[in-house]
DNA sequence: TATTATTGGTCAACATGGCTGACATAAATC
DNA sequence: GATTTATGTCAGCCATGTTGACCAATAATA
């Protein structure tokens, strides 16, 4: 018996690639929600002990990433009002996580760095974060990681990449 | 001049694979935050029109998924309270996106499902999220896409990979 | 069958961490 | 010097997590 029905080996649309079909797309959707769900657990978990939560956890890292960075640098990064990380801020300068001094240059600024028991604990966290990555990174292998990190940097959105890649150089390679 | 620091070219731990370095490894990190961040940014404007918020997103996603799912389902997946997911769905449900049935074989059971509102509502989210994994999986290529998911997939929970399997068995391949 | 345990869901009250608005102070500009 | 701009704070609102107490339907058991 002929084959009547052509849909049974040409596609209905142009193949654009395969990984472009909208079954693939959700799937990206959905791996992004599970993966950071996880990837963000752990933390959450140590955080929630000594009564702090993700936000803490967001200015612990990037202050501990860059010292001396300015309140200003932290919302660029973070993409949150200052009221909401002046909150925050307060908290973890007043439980001794974190020091701010004045700037030199403009008095306004206050210079923000870790202390020695925030640096504790941003090791303490970022560990666990990079264990799990370290876990996936080895079973995934080399050219899979390259994937991995080249797919994110073109999910950011393209003037905010611009802005990161002059901050962070090696952020993107 | 001799070149006394051997620093320079031997590595001072043994060499497990270049993104295993710790480097490598806070990159992971950092491109998941600003990826995840970017990720949601777009859909979260279009809810916050609707005086919706991402907590909304998810059960109106999920439950588009899969129809006629329940309550239970739900709280597996997204893992928080069902107190915290009572009062979202409440909402949706009271605001025509969802609509709830009693179970035929568990009179306790309501079984969930999109209305036509939230349909629309669905494929408006769904279509700016899967154009921003269009253009970024388009910019890669294919080998890139692969890896990416793979790398994801490991960062879930192992337990929970394996009860995803179970449940959309395509999420995995 | 009657009782008990489990499962599915709701209501109330609290905490975190977003938000806006009003404001103080330092610096830059006119 | 007066105004404008930038940095940061305080107060209060809202969304969305949390726990605890509870009700109803079903399943398990004495």
């Amino acid at each position: 018996m002929a084959d009547i029905n052509p849909s049974n080996k040409i596609p209905a649309r142009p193949q654009k690639g395969l990984y472009l079909r909208k079954q693939d797309l959700r799937r990206g959707i959905e791996l992004m929600f599970f993966a950071y769900r996880d990837f963000t657990g752990e933390a959450d978990d140590v955080l929630a002990e000594l009564g702090l939560g993700r936000a803490h956890h967001r200015v612990i890292y990037f202050v501990g990433r860059q010292p001396n960075m300015t309140v200003s640098d932290l919302l660029t990064i973070l993409k949150i009002t200052k009221q909401s990380l002046s909150r925050v801020l307060s908290h973890l300068v007043a439980e001794g996580y974190i020091r701010q001094e004045q700037g030199a240059r403009d008095k306004r600024q206050r210079l923000l760095s870790l202390t020695y028991r925030g640096e504790d604990l941003e090791e303490r966290l970022t560990d666990l974060q990079c264990k799990r990555f370290a876990a996936a990174f080895s079973a995934c292998g080399g050219e899979a990681v390259a994937g991995f990190q080249d797919v994110l940097a073109n999910l950011i959105n393209e003037d905010e990449r611009a802005a990161l890649q002059a901050r962070y150089p090696d952020l993107f390679e």
